[in-house]
Parts: C-alpha cells; structure tokens; sequence
DNA sequence: TGTGCACATTTTGTATACATTCAGCGAGTC
DNA sequence: GACTCGCTGAATGTATACAAAATGTGCACA
C-alpha cells in the first residue's frame, strides 16, 4: 500500500496503537513498517521517534522500538494522576476556549454518539480520545497539555472494551457518558469553571468504575462447596 | 571538533538551551551543528527530533528546527503551573524515592552549593535543574514528569540571571534557596509528603518573586525633576 | 521608487548503500 | 553434560547522494 505521507502514518500508527490493534509491548520492525506504507526506513524512522516523544512508543539503542506498554505499576499512578490533570484542563480550557473549538468539539461529540449509537467501538473510543484531546488544545496551556495526552493514550487504550456494551446496564453507562459530554460543553462554552471541573470529575468516577473493573475483573463465580473446603484447608 | 557520540550531543544541545547559550527562537542549522559535533545529519536529525519531543526545540515541515520560544503568553501559563505540578511531584517523590536517588539528589545539591559559592551562575542553574529533575525521576509518575521536565526547561531559561548576585540581598536568597533544598531532601528522605509539599511551594514562592522579576524588572531609577515634568506634560 | 517575476542558492526531505550491533546457534573444550 | 567461544544472519545505526522545497536576489517594467 504505496504512497502514504508521513503524516499519514504518523496518524495511522497513533490510531492502530490507540486501539490496540498493536498491541502494548509489541516490537515494530522498522523495514516492514515502512514498506506497509511505502515510505523509505529514515522518514519511518522520523516517525518512530516523534511516536516516542509523545509517549505512544519506547525506543532502546540497537533494539528498536515497541509499543508503549501498560504494566500494574504505571495503572496506578495512571489512576493517581489523572483526575488532577483531567480537573485543571476543564478548568483552563472553560476560561481559554475559542469559537472555532468549540465547534470543533461539538463535532467530535457528534461522531461519539453516532458511533456509540452505531455499536462501532473502536471508533467510538477513538472519538473520545479527540473529545478531551480537543478539551486539552483549548486549554491552552503547554505543560498540562503534555501530561494530558499521555494519560489519554492510555485512557483509551484502557476503555478499548468500554464502548462494546456487554449488557443493558452498560449501554446506560455509555449513555450517561455521552450526557456528561453534553454537559461538559455546555459549561465550556459558558466559561462557567468551578462547573466544568465538577462536572469532568463525574465523568472521571464514572470511568474510573468502568476501567478498574477492567483492570480488576469482577471474580468469576465459583463453586461455593469447595470454595469452602479450601478455606479449611489454609 | 569531531567524534561526539549522539548522547552527548543531545546533553551538549540541552545544556546550550537551558543557559540560553542558543537563545530562544533562534535558528538551527542542520549542517552546522553536524558539522561541530562530527556527526552525519541523519543522527544529528534524530537528536534533533528527540530535543522536540521533550519540548526543547519545535520544527515545522520545510523550515527547520528552532530553539522553544519563550513568549509572554506561555510565561503566564508557567507562573499557573508550575506550583501545582511541582507540588504533586513532590508529594509522590517523598512517597516513592529509593535510597540511590536520594544519594543522586544530595550529590546534586553538593554541586549547586559549591557553584554558586564559586560564583559560577550557569553552572549552578544546570544544578538546580538537575537537583529539581532528579526529584521528579523520584516521583516515578511518568504522566507528571512530562509536564515537569517541560516547566523545568523554562524555569531553567528565566533563572539564568537568578545565580549571579547583583547585590548582597540577593546572595541571601540564593542561600535561602540552597537551605530550602536541604530541607526537602530530609522531608524526601523521611518520608514526609505533607512537608516535602509545604516546603516545595515555600520554595516556589521564593522562586516566583524573583522569576516575576525578571519578567517584569524593577522600574529604572528615574530623574524626579524631569519626572514630575512628564507627568505634568500627559 | 516600488512591484512582480524568474532564476539561483540554500536548506530541508528522501532513498539507498554500507557499517555496526545484537541474538541465536552450533562446535569445541573442560 | 555444561560452558565458552565464535560464527552467522537479521536487525538497527550511519553516511552520502540525490530530490524537493523555500528563501533570497537581480532585473525588467510600471
């Protein structure tokens, strides 16, 4: 598949990351990257690097590069981290937003509930990630904005299964997200802040729920007989 | 001056930036800088594209790298910032730190000491930057220390002038900066997040007044007669 | 004097050939 | 039988030549 731009890939692979289509912790072979998209290896590996310094991707001298990977230790400082930052974005971005990406927004909002509506998870996740990517630009603010992004990798990485409601009660979930969005901009375009950050804190527990019990399943039933003669047995 | 290895080259580009020896906004020239550091453009090109990614420099398509600008607007978002993303990391490193960090940080806070005893202003800046980065590789929250090592490369820049005593009320802040590090390596060291965050805005507070300062410079001292003139003139 | 255009120069982007490093594997030795 | 050593192949790292883009310059012309 000849003649992509480097843009292109560079977008592509953020995606293909993004939804775990490569998954966390895979190596990527520079020449058959580069022949996927037709590019030679030194602009793939300009790629590689730029992928790298936005935290999607590890690079290691002589053993080239892997998907950034997701180990127990950084999901607990992801879920230490990211209320704070997820508060103060809404917050800036509530006083600094534009015209032009509020629309922008609204628009991102649009495709989410479209594709949640659609049962399309993967892009649903991935109009969410440019949802608060989008809330991150309006804040304006550079260093916030660096945190920000490398949660949100994560973030959607994590929600992947998120938007593929298993049961009724997680439609509603999925539902109630797509709500708080709505709220959300309203309270942006407002400038109304104190309303912003509260409500992005909601959003964030009703997330937080959904992903720890992802990353903590709920445990599988068990045969309460023997479950009971193993306790005896401790 | 031939034969530097591409680490190197990235730690020389970066102390360069950080004591303004390469001035913000100010031009880099791909053929130049390979040629002094002895290396071929392309790994030149790659160091220059890991510089961006951690925020030193930024490039656009068809028209080079330049050195991260330091405008006014991005000057109100650091005074926003900084206290709260230094706050947290501090918390998080008097939590977290391991025993080899703490002799790396001590070790850094012997250098700063001496250096700015000697008088060495740029070398006690690089010291203090390395003494403040050090802390946040304790605090061992990936998601933070990007927005850190970003606050730190600015913070770095604006205190260029801060460690060349202009007069002895001034050598007296510096001291007190030099104490206020001791008393966070013990707070670090003993565990003690709450006053590892007390002593860390105390910190910045002493910080700030100078960095406002230098943004904004005490008023020259002015001819009152002439003064009084103008005043009467508007 | 000012404006616009074409050309020349400089600088960045790309492809490719070559060098180096690393990992796996087998033969030889203790 | 286990270990070391060294070979081999496959990957990454580097240099350089060439292509494309952008900037600057000179000149013609209004």
């Amino acid at each position: 598949m000849p003649n992509f731009t480097k843009e292109d890939c560079f977008a592509d692979l953020k995606l293909r990351i993004l939804t775990t289509d490569l998954a966390p912790g895979s190596a990527l072979d520079e020449v058959t990257l580069a022949a996927h998209y037709g590019l030679s290896r030194t602009p793939l590996r300009e790629v590689l690097q730029r992928l790298a310094g936005v935290g999607y991707i590890t690079q290691a001298e002589n053993r080239g590069s892997k998907v950034a990977s997701m180990d127990i230790g950084t999901m607990r400082t992801f879920f230490q981290t990211a209320p704070m930052i997820y508060a103060n974005i809404a917050s800036l971005a509530a006083e600094n937003r534009t015209a032009a990406q509020l629309d922008a927004l609204k628009s991102a909002q649009l495709d989410f509930t479209r594709e949640t509506a659609k049962g399309d998870a993967s892009a649903a996740a991935l109009s969410n990630h440019r949802f608060h990517a989008l809330i991150g630009e309006m804040a304006q603010n550079p260093y916030l904005t660096a945190s920000l992004d490398r949660l949100l990798i994560d973030h959607t990485r994590l929600s992947q299964t998120f938007y593929r409601p298993a049961s009724p009660a997680e439609s509603v979930l999925i539902k109630k997200a797509a709500d708080q969005h709505d709220a959300m901009i309203s309270a942006i375009e407002a400038h109304e802040t104190a309303l912003a950050i509260d409500l992005t804190l909601q959003h964030w527990d009703l997330s937080r729920d959904r992903l720890e019990r992802f990353v903590r399943p709920d445990p599988l039933p068990v045969d309460v007989v023997s479950l009971k003669d193993r306790r005896n047995a401790i």
